[in-house]
DNA sequence: TTCGTCATGTAATGGGTTACATGATTAC
DNA sequence: GTAATCATGTAACCCATTACATGACGAA
């Protein structure tokens, strides 16, 4: 049970389930998933990579030589196991399921997460939200002027993330609701609209 | 020159400017100060503590009995050395200081940063999330839904960020122009009204 | 041929988290 | 007296960053 922060190897696993990839091109991939703030270094991933080799999550794939690229890559791909431990890590829905880096890794793969527990995942989280939020206004702000200023952004900007939570979550209710009845629409637009299939790009080239 | 993030150890040093204290009520006001995410652990803080004394910034106090408690506690105190090291960190406004928690940490000292670098560091900041944006815009919207709203809501959040810089620049601006001409109001209400010395609070029990 | 990017790695270092361990003091 | 909180620490583990090192390939 890797009760630490696995969300490294989860995020590899995840996107290595959509196609085969070598390391070069999965860190680009992971930083547009998980890196709006620092990116993630080689330092950190080729190391990860060894481990889940070593876990069995991961094969080396045979680096067939392609039509138009004859680059020196090593291209990975999940394995049963990797596919199960994945399914079984995100699929649970416990505390670790909602700190800030652990939740976003899951949200990201939520097309692949039945409703249920998209739905635990999403209120489990909020509550966490909730509970941050009072525990900063039992402390009254500070003394100072600046960090006052700062004590008020940074809880808007919880209660920001609470608002687009509480969308996310009525959104996934009323789609859930179209057992014949006209399912409301919510007040805001819904964030996530339950449609639109949107087309595939395997064009990014994987070798 | 500690490249790396010494922003722990610029944090207590800041609180320990205010007035001494010992770890456990340092840890409670650490916390307030830097962790709306994640809060810090023994495990961090005393291992620092005894790194910034052998590094001679901080001194153990002699834990006076005072009128009220009587508990084994170990009252922390700056040195000349503490205060000069935290002076010349926070004064330069380096790439090292627009980074996430590193900038939060010397906002929340500001009053104790003269405005030119104020200045700078604000503007830095801004447009190193600048740059995140246009990374981030670069690169399409992902193809999964999921995805795709998560990027769209952390985008939303750095616009928002930007936003809230600017309006703390303009106030800054407008309160250093105070050279006769009426400062014209900025748009939105100044995010830090430059006046109210709001009352200090030495009351929250110190020993 | 040279520069930029693609591509893969290793070693040192630093430092945070978890879990463990202990005991004093206060409030009930 | 007993539970909660105050208070301080240590050790093992994990892992991310940094800096270093190498080299192939493509375009100019």
């Amino acid at each position: 049970m890797p009760s630490k922060g696995a969300t490294l190897e989860l995020a590899v696993l995840g996107l290595l389930q959509e196609s085969p990839l070598h390391g070069y091109e999965l860190r680009k991939r992971l930083n547009l998933l998980l890196g709006w703030t620092r990116l993630l270094s080689y330092g950190s991933l080729y190391p990860a990579l060894k481990r889940m080799l070593r876990s069995g999550w991961i094969t080396e794939v045979a680096t067939m030589s392609s039509a138009v690229s004859r680059r020196q890559r090593i291209v990975y791909q999940v394995t049963p196991a990797g596919i199960e431990f994945f399914a079984s890590e995100i699929t649970e829905a416990g505390p670790a399921a909602w700190e800030d880096e652990s939740f976003n890794m899951r949200f990201a793969f939520f097309s692949r997460t039945d409703a249920g527990v998209r739905m635990r995942i999403l209120e489990g989280r909020r509550s966490r939200l909730q509970e941050r939020l009072d525990r900063a206004r039992a402390l009254g702000s500070g003394s100072d002027r600046y960090q006052t200023e700062l004590r008020r952004h940074a809880t808007e900007s919880v209660e920001r993330e609470v608002r687009w939570l509480s969308d996310l979550i009525e959104a996934e209710r009323s789609s859930q609701d179209r057992s014949g009845a006209p399912a409301s629409r919510p007040t805001r637009p819904a964030a996530v609209p339950p449609v639109v299939p949107t087309t595939t790009d395997l064009s990014t080239e994987i070798s």
